[in-house]
RNA sequence: GGGUGUGUGGCUCAACUUGGAUAGAGCACUGGCUUGCGGAGCCAGAGGUUGCGGGUUCAAAUCCCGUCACACCCGCCA
């Protein structure tokens, strides 16, 4: 692949520099690395690059930051894209040679099309994404929605630029939740007569609620007892059941758009004694303890001290040791999630089988592990990166070290926690036990928030005069109404905690998904009203140093924004590359006519394709289907 | 007690990892743009001691130390 316009002017300028340096300062010790990243943008008014190593070099030398930058751009040489340079408080500008520059960028656009902004900068790697893994008893509420998206969008960016990427689910079929669940199917007399998971959920808090008022321990150790058999009456029921609500939540996926390549079932681990093999291993290396007596008597234990080693934030924990196995034999959640990292890097052999679930409407089969069914080849990645609850980093913390203690320091470094924060209604936790999901008259569930969505923005689509087909409405208020939600989970810093509100995730306006979306669909509509054409080559010489050019700067940075999305896991890099360029193609279609252009008609539709293009892709990258009309 | 994270206009946030020129958006507020290619838009305005104190630096929202406030985690729960 070719490297991008922006990448391309930053390493011309680079060599520039550097080459203005070694001219009358030789000797001086700065390499490539240095001027490079030493090059950032300026505001416009300045020029197009800039660079601040006068400062740097001014103080190796002894000489003023001035008086290097002036040395800099008097004996800085033009280059085809990079035509002029001058200095300004210390800092030496650039400006780009804004025809032969609009070029590249417009064929390049245009010669890539929807991989216009890709890269292989992850090629040869796999990956594993885990999300959202929500327990299978109860509906996808608002939080698991941003779980969702976040798992999702990352997909979408790593394999963009060119990972292997796998999208797995973790299905929790045995904990204490189905254990409970089961208590409800066995004594609550209620007959599902709802979507299966939102009837599960609901109860889920019934038991709760019965759980206060009786003492069930008894009960639920018996089940629990049970279910260590996975061939009893109570392990199939339980299975069936999670299977089936399952089955509803992946109804809920699809119509978010959200899809798998595999589900792990926790039944099938056990079945497949992942456990026994990675304890094992623990065991042969010598991290694992088994006091006699004392607090952790007959339990398996890795004491802290071994762990903090590999995790400074515990070095002072008042615990002694980390169970791994209780001593009544039932293994931890930390052992499950070894075990199961074990499996993912092929550190043990799996003797999982495959099944297909289901078809899903976006035309590839989901496969999960299952009883009978044939080997296929999952796992075995270089990466897994884990969409978690930022409250479990304590957890994911020891079990990295866990990987470290025992040698697989690659492991323990691939193991990446994206620790991502609660969503809250005012502040206070969703719970799926006290049914602080369910809401009156609408509940914070995925389906009900997409309904409600769907209904706004049924309002304003209805307003539009450029639909005409009553066939298309549902269609666009749908994806009008995802492209909200999906778009307010992932512009927020992952790790920030979301106050849920109606008001927020309803938001049409402003820095919004429709906003984006709308952007996009205008331009379609320009691009078809001016017949345009995907020309052979493209003539810049009517690009002006307007919002024209502006907007054609902003197209030529995006696959850098794509690398750094990717490079730090974030897709709100590319939420807000999207607004910028969505903003600065309204400034552009307000400030400089288009069809109407005279003889600049023809290179403002090439731009207007390219600034759709990559807002198509951008958009593709948060799950946002970008739209031909609205 | 130990740890992690957060603190930026009235509100919601971005920029912090990798220090750089005048701290960016949106909502709300004030005023303007529709006989123009889609107004879900655009333009202009007002609003900031970046919690507080110190330090490092030519340069600090950003790095370091301290401090205050809030949240979360530290269980043989999952």
């Amino acid at each position: 692949m070719p490297s991008s316009p922006s990448a391309q002017a930053k390493s011309e300028f680079a060599e520039i520099v550097l080459a203005a340096v070694k001219f009358g300062f030789e000797g001086v010790e700065i390499g490539i690395d240095d001027v490079s990243a030493s090059i950032s943008i300026p505001k416009s008014e300045m020029g197009d690059l800039c660079t601040s190593i006068a400062f740097r070099l001014g103080k190796m030398m002894k000489k003023s930051p001035r008086e290097v930058a002036i040395h800099i751009s008097t004996n800085a040489k033009p280059t085809r894209l990079l035509k002029n340079f001058s200095e300004a408080n210390g800092y030496v500008n650039a400006v780009l040679d804004e025809k032969e520059y609009s070029k590249l960028v417009l064929q390049q656009v245009i010669a890539e099309k929807e991989c216009y902004g890709a890269s292989d900068s992850g090629k040869g790697k796999k990956v594993i994404v885990e999300f959202p893994s929500v327990n299978p008893n109860k509906p996808w509420h608002v939080g698991h929605v941003r779980n969702a998206v976040l798992g999702a969008s990352i997909s979408n960016i790593l394999k963009f630029v060119s990972f292997n990427v796998e999208r797995e689910d973790y299905i929790d079929d045995l904990g204490l939740q189905m254990a409970e669940s089961l208590w409800g199917w066995m004594n609550i007399s209620s007959k599902p007569d709802k979507k299966f998971d939102q009837w599960m959920g609901e109860q889920y808090v019934l038991v709760n609620k019965e759980m206060e008022k009786q003492n069930m321990k008894k009960d639920l150790d018996l089940i629990l007892k049970k279910l260590e058999n996975l061939d009893s009456e109570e392990s199939r029921t339980v299975r069936e059941l999670a299977e089936r609500c399952v089955r509803a939540q992946l109804e809920t996926a699809m119509a978010y758009g959200v899809y798998h390549d595999v589900m792990i079932w926790e039944s099938d681990i056990v079945r497949a004694k992942l456990l026994e093999k990675a304890l094992k291993l623990a065991d042969m290396k010598g991290i694992l303890d088994k006091p006699t007596d004392g607090k952790y008597a007959h339990s398996t234990v890795v004491k802290m001290h071994k762990i903090a080693r590999f995790a400074k934030e515990l070095i002072g924990n008042e615990e002694e040791a980390k169970v791994i196995v209780r001593s009544n034999g039932a293994a931890t959640y930390i052992a499950k999630d070894f075990a199961f990292h074990s499996w993912k890097f092929g550190l043990i052999d799996s003797a999982f089988r495959y099944s297909k679930f289901i078809d899903q409407d976006n035309g590839k089969p989901l496969y999960f592990t299952s009883k009978s069914g044939e080997e296929m080849e999952f796992g075995k990645v270089d990466l897994a990166i884990n969409i978690i609850d930022v409250r479990q980093k304590y957890e994911q913390q020891i079990m990295k070290a866990m990987f470290s203690l025992i040698g697989e320091e690659k492991i323990a470094e691939g193991i990446i926690h994206f620790a991502y924060g609660r969503v809250t209604i005012k502040g206070s936790d969703l719970s799926t036990r006290s049914g602080s999901w369910m809401g009156d008259g609408k509940n914070f569930t995925a389906d009900d928030l997409l309904r409600e969505a769907k209904e706004v923005a049924h309002k304003i689509v209805s307003q539009s005069e450029s639909i005409s087909d009553k066939s298309s409405f549902d269609s666009i208020s749908n994806s009008v109404a995802l492209a909200a939600i999906k778009f307010e989970f992932l512009k927020f810093a992952a790790e920030s905690e979301i106050v849920f509100s109606w008001d927020k995730a309803l938001t049409f306006e402003g820095d919004s998904g429709p906003y984006c979306s709308y952007t996009h669909a205008r331009a379609t509509r320009v691009l078809e009203k001016g017949a345009f054409e995907i020309p052979k080559s493209v003539d810049a010489d009517k690009v002006e140093r307007g919002a024209d050019f502006e907007l054609i700067k902003l197209i030529g940075s995006f696959n850098e924004m794509v690398e750094k999305a990717a490079r730090e896991y974030r897709p709100n890099v590319i939420t807000d590359y999207l607004l910028n360029l969505s903003s600065l193609f309204s400034k552009f279609y307000e400030k400089m006519p288009i069809i109407t252009g005279g003889e600049s008609k023809e290179v403002r539709l090439a731009i207007t394709y390219c600034a759709k293009q990559t807002l198509g892709n951008a958009l593709r990258l948060i799950g946002i289907e970008p739209l031909e009309r609205m």
